[in-house]
DNA sequence: AATGGCCATGTAAACGCTATCACCTGTCCT
DNA sequence: AGGACAGGTGATAGCGTTTACATGGCCATT
């Protein structure tokens, strides 16, 4: 089940079965034939690990997101790996739940791995994580987190833009009173997600906001829906953190008998296909999940080759997608 | 960057290091102390690959998947994933995306990662596939597809059980003319999704069903029931593969005026979260997909282990879900 | 005081590859 | 005829670990 064994079988050196294996082209033809046809009889399957160690270098590139159950990690996902695949590298994939000593755990895995190239798409990550990333060397993508480093470059959404364009629409339906649904990972004085939509409220006179949030997940949505219609008055218009919250929001509202947009508009964020499917259709900010992808691919596998890539923080600004969950305040 | 290196500065050999990265507890307390500081100092992280080779053993179970975007595949996935973490395994995903391919690839890159278990969680598998697996030697799951052998384990689901719950249900509801949306990795002549439905349907008199596949995604559910609309006359239900095709077309539904499931019903199939806060919330069929995880968990850890667990096959009950998407048949 | 054990540690041989270098044939030149 | 050269192949030294096995103290036994 080793390279000595075919090289036996095929009465050749190990050194030619890998020149067979790797594609050299040297080998002469009537050679290569008897290396592949010993290969096939073994059932002879390289043994990655060696592979890697002897060669130095992974052909590997891991990805790191924070919920995977959310869509919109997949999406961005799928396309890396695609990417990757043209290229003709693997990806594996660590799913962190928010938790972070898992964030902790995959980084050092992924390190242990000896990636090419390491995609971390997760909302939350310590500096001294970053300096351990900084300091092995690997050419690290991050999403939406950390700044720019020697070996460190950074892809954001212009999250605040999304946001305003969210509320200046919503004011302009005569929306006063809203709320906004985010989830766990942002919780803490002043969030990176919750700042913006109060920096936001705060430029409209007589607009005023309320706030809860719960897990980054369906039902996640739907409690702090819930939340914020048991307390205090109930609000015109929810705001939400991302599509598949404002998705759970859209049942609580339901099942309550509130109308949506009539009596309570919704919106949410990233545009994921669901948004389109669900009843009614969302009005959300589109973000590119696969440029987004494509981004990470290119400075990834142009690192671990040659020149850097552009630059070492790229900004995505997010579109606006009017739907169906989003009307005139009521009573106006 | 290696043991030598960290031995070096402890002032120990490299086997001291060794025993001390394994937890051997035979390393005298101050020379562990000595060794850890020197670990972290330069922060060192064991190479994987060279560990791997060297052990011999992988502590990483690969699982393999059809489409990682259906959320029914990444229930499994999570619970998979936390059952092995708890015994210190590591899990890595491939996703397939139907694509025999790039199950082919997946199946020869898990062995070339010398896996300690597989799991395929997948729709289709060629039988020279399976004895690839059979002759690597690695326990592997399969989850509904091939049948059990030496170091082969199958998890099945009573597939046609609940379709004759959901079909019983249907006729009794006075429907006659059924529409069946399908996936196209299930296409061909007498496939194991839809030879069910048609025996189901064959059973009672005055019983029709017309079948449409496309993707196994939301558009896909969608354009199926738009062709099943096209075509001739429309059925009274739309009986779907699976939740997230039968989302989709309750959108197609939706935009065309037609009311669920007044106008028409539809059913879904594994009770993923998204089947109770999509509108309506849908009448379905529950796959534990937790237990199928624990299950293949189980599995693959005790024959990596010690004595075999229980069956080499085992086979699943699915329960019918009443929800808001079905309805007597119009006119009854 | 010599013997035996047990702990704690060191030495070095795998593990299965890749990659460098050396070697051997022939060809083709001069 | 004798080299230079190139294409094809073999030997072998790593790659960074783990893991026997060997070694050396040190204490308890006789």
């Amino acid at each position: 089940m080793n390279l000595e064994q075919v090289a036996r079988r095929a009465k050749v050196s190990t050194a030619t079965v890998s020149r067979v294996l790797n594609n050299a082209s040297v080998v002469k033809t009537s050679t290569r034939a008897r290396v592949v046809k010993a290969i096939e009889e073994l059932k002879y399957h390289p043994n990655l690990h060696a592979r890697n160690l002897a060669g130095g270098k992974s052909r590997t590139i891991g990805m790191i997101v924070s919920n995977m159950e959310n869509p919109f990690f997949f999406d961005i996902y799928k396309t890396v790996e695609s990417d990757a695949h043209v290229a003709g590298f693997e990806v594996v994939m660590a799913n962190t739940d928010y938790r972070s000593e898992q964030l902790v755990a995959s980084i050092r895995l992924m390190i242990g791995r000896r990636v090419a190239g390491l995609a971390a798409v997760v909302s939350e990550m310590e500096p001294a994580l970053i300096e351990e990333l900084t300091d092995s060397g690997i050419p690290v993508v991050f999403y939406d987190v950390g700044t720019p480093r020697q070996n460190i470059t950074n892809i954001r959404v212009d999250y605040r833009r999304g946001i305003d364009k969210i509320i200046d629409y919503l004011y302009s339906l005569g929306h006063r009173k809203l709320g906004f649904v985010g989830h766990h990972a942002m919780l803490g004085p002043i969030n990176e997600r919750v700042k913006p939509v109060l920096d936001a409220v705060a430029r409209y006179p007589g607009l005023e906001v309320r706030t809860a949030a719960d897990a980054d997940t369906l039902d996640g949505g739907r409690l702090a829906a819930r939340a914020l219609l048991l307390s205090g008055e109930q609000p015109t218009a929810i705001v939400c953190v991302n599509d598949i919250m404002a998705v759970g929001a859209l049942r609580e509202l339901r099942e309550r008998g509130i109308r949506v947009p009539q009596d309570v508009s919704v919106t949410g964020f990233d545009n994921v296909k669901l948004s389109e499917f669900c009843y009614p259709a969302l009005t959300t900010v589109h973000i590119p999940r696969d440029t987004i992808g494509h981004l990470i691919c290119d400075t990834l596998l142009a690192k671990s080759g040659k020149t850097a890539v552009a630059d070492h923080e790229m900004v995505i600004d997010p579109e606006f997608v009017l739907r169906d969950s989003t009307g005139p305040a009521p009573g106006r």
